[in-house]
Formats: C-alpha cells, structure tokens, sequence
DNA sequence: AGAATGACGTATG
DNA sequence: GCATACGCCATTC
C-alpha cells in the first residue's frame, strides 16, 4: 500500500457515525483535490473494511457506489441508515444533513454528540 | 517498461 | 441541461 491508500483511509477512518463524505471531499482533504477518483481506487484495495467505514463514502450528489462496491444491492444503503443517515426520496442521501464537515470535527467527536442528541436522546 | 484501468468531479461543447 | 473529455495515483498485465 502506498502513501496515497493509507492516507485515505486515515481520513475515512475519521467519518464519524451517522455522517457521510464524498470522494471528492476525502481527496480534497489529502490535498488532491482532483484525485476523487483514485480515492475510490484505494478504497477497492482496501483490505480493512471494518477500520474502514467505506460504506461512508458517497458521491458528492448522495447517489452510492452499489454495484461495485460491497457486491451487494442496497447493502451500503441499509449500513448508513441502520447508523441513522437520512435519504432523500430520490434514494440519495442527505447531503444537506448528513455531510461529514471536518470542521467540526477536530475536537473528540462532537458529531456524535449531536448526532445522538438528534437521535432521540434529548 | 509501456499501456490499460478503476467506488469521481469539474470543465467544456 | 445533457453529453463528452480530461485530470489524477497506484496497481496490474
């Protein structure tokens, strides 16, 4: 694995629950913005599926990666709502809601606060 | 060693 | 607004 595999799934590794990313996000983070691609490419290679919450990586319009990804249908749909990722009616996730921002995310993990405080918590 | 390829995204026609 | 083209990095044949 090179540099560029391992940097990606440092990042991925920190989408917090209940939040999604885009490819295109997760390269721009690495400071590759236009290598969303090959951010997909390592994640095929990735070997670590567990560590490596890649059912978290979207496309930056919500759509998912079923078909390639995961060889099943739905699979990746059924992991994010089961975390409590929304979806539109389109089938597409949240983006509006659900988008991991790594702004808010430097502290511990104040995403999942709010996430379960949005849950049912308060 | 050179060519093909692959979970995307943006720019152009 | 839809279709096409190109960029990017690493791996495989």
């Amino acid at each position: 694995m090179g540099a560029f595999s391992d940097e990606v799934f440092a990042i991925v590794r920190k989408i917090p629950r209940g939040r999604v990313s885009t490819y295109g996000q997760v390269a721009r983070l690495m400071g590759r913005p236009r290598s969303a691609r090959y951010v997909g490419w390592a994640l095929r290679a990735n070997e670590e599926p567990v560590k490596t919450p890649c059912h978290r990586v979207v496309f930056k319009d919500g759509r998912l990666a079923e078909g390639y990804a995961f060889g099943g249908e739905g699979v990746q749909r059924r992991l994010l709502e089961e975390e409590g990722v929304a979806f539109l009616d389109d089938g597409r996730v949240d983006m509006e809601a659900c988008l991991w921002r790594p702004d808010e995310a430097l502290p511990c993990r104040p995403d999942d606060i709010d996430w379960a405080r949005e849950m049912g918590d308060a």
